[in-house]
DNA sequence: CGATCTTTTGACTCTGATCAACCGGGGTGG
DNA sequence: CCACCCCGGTTGATCAGAGTCAAAAGATCG
């Protein structure tokens, strides 16, 4: 059963089993020492339990401080004067919620919890490998490559949105998701929780919430796909890979995931 | 006339003039000592002339150092395995190439001089600001002030790719040019060099160069833009901006440019 | 058990793609 | 010097993927 979907519908939360998620992910990334660890925990200690759909961070304002994503999802997104919607990128757990823009004056971008979500202040983890590097540097390290997946996660949503079709972005968008979500050690194999409605899909993948009802559809009746309860099984990986041409950013084998 | 027009004609430059875009473009995002800008011109000393269409960076190659594009017109793109090609971003007189992806083994994206251009290593830039910061605050400053423009820049490219139609996408990216441009001191008020075919717009907008044809064509129509000789000429700006929505991500009167 | 949100379905429209041809200029080679 | 060619821009005709509109059927939630 899904974890997320379990939480999104009780809103109830293991915090020893959640917290895994940030240091299952840095700790992949770039093996910890234990004083990192210890101090990855510390800083998780002072979480905040955020209901869905607040705003975390406005667009146009400036940004508080970066934020750990220790559970649940959250969606990076930017409104039309008229509405329109688009979705920039999900913000997974364990994942890290505005490391990049430190000086910004004024946030580029909203962000918005889709789901329950428990966040902790980044403040001190971005103090710490500012002042001391020396003290952190695997933490650092990971941090690196933290920010380069998130790169590589803006180039896929740029390459999907310009130039593949509504079938071609679904596939894409589910196998990243796949991987990002292992890379947490959220997920099984290939089945993943997925909390958005279709109207959030269609705002990520920048087509309507009927048009990505008539995709995931056929992504069903070819047997390509299933979906249920807010869990989706990719039942045909190589063939998605192929048809979205999809390449996994990091060797999830290699990092003994 | 342009000059880059001129220059992508005849390739000759006058570099005392070309490698003040780096520099103002920097000292405009936060005002460098004397010290620092000595820095940037010793840097720039050891510059590189590339011709056109040559590959500076290699998708899943190791990135060699980062790069300071002293001048000419660059791309960052993706190819589809069918050879379908989109534009992930410009790289414009004065701009970075690749300084988020430092410890990243493999690039996430290809790089492609668009005319001939000067580049110069950055290592020692991105060496200096990671060793002694403190001997260079107002360069650390200006240098995550482009990180932060890169990332605003990407997040344009995504809005225009999943929400906006074609002629929205393209008023919004000559807005994003002259406005890149102006913080290079390249440009003149609403006026741009645009050494781009219209192919290469079109793999950039999403878009077929048929349909850029057309949209391009209804905005002179409607006389909201002038072309002649790879210059453009936005007429009617505060217009272009309502029908694009957009916003300007520095405040460039506050610069003084 | 209403009320609201989400998913599904059908009919129709439209933006942008495709295909194909032609034009015009600049470079090249005979 | 001129013919040729290639590339980029332009045009027209047709096609298709995705949007729009509207309504109904399921879920969810107080």
């Amino acid at each position: 059963m899904s974890r997320v979907a379990r939480r999104g519908a009780t809103a109830t939360i293991r915090p020893d089993e959640a917290e895994f998620a940030p240091i299952r992910r840095l700790s992949a990334l770039a093996p910890l020492s234990t004083r990192e660890v210890n101090f990855l925990i510390e800083l998780m200690r002072r979480r905040q339990q955020i209901s869905a759909r607040t705003e975390l961070i406005t667009e146009g304002v400036a940004i508080p401080a970066p934020m750990l994503l220790i559970d649940g999802w959250a969606i990076r997104y930017r409104l039309l004067a008229d509405g329109r919607r688009q979705i920039i990128d999900l913000c997974l757990p364990g994942e890290l919620i505005g490391p990049c823009w430190p000086v910004t004056p004024a946030a580029p971008s909203s962000v918005m919890a889709l789901t329950p979500v428990i966040v902790a202040d980044a403040a001190p983890l971005r103090n710490l490998v500012r002042v001391a590097p020396e003290d952190c540097s695997n933490l650092a390290l990971a941090l690196e490559y933290c920010a380069g997946l998130t790169e590589t996660s803006l180039l896929n949503h740029v390459v999907r949105l310009g130039r593949q079709t509504a079938y071609e972005r679904t596939a894409h968008l589910f196998l990243e998701i796949r991987d990002r979500l292992a890379l947490s050690g959220c997920g099984n194999g290939e089945s993943f929780p997925l909390p958005l409605t279709q109207e959030t899909l269609a705002d990520m993948l920048g087509l309507t919430s009927v048009h990505i009802n008539r995709t995931l559809q056929q992504l069903r009746r070819e047997r390509m796909i299933t979906m249920s309860e807010n869990m989706v099984t990719l039942l045909e990986p190589a063939a998605l890979q192929a048809i979205a041409d999809y390449h996994s950013p990091i060797d999830l084998q290699a990092l003994r995931i």
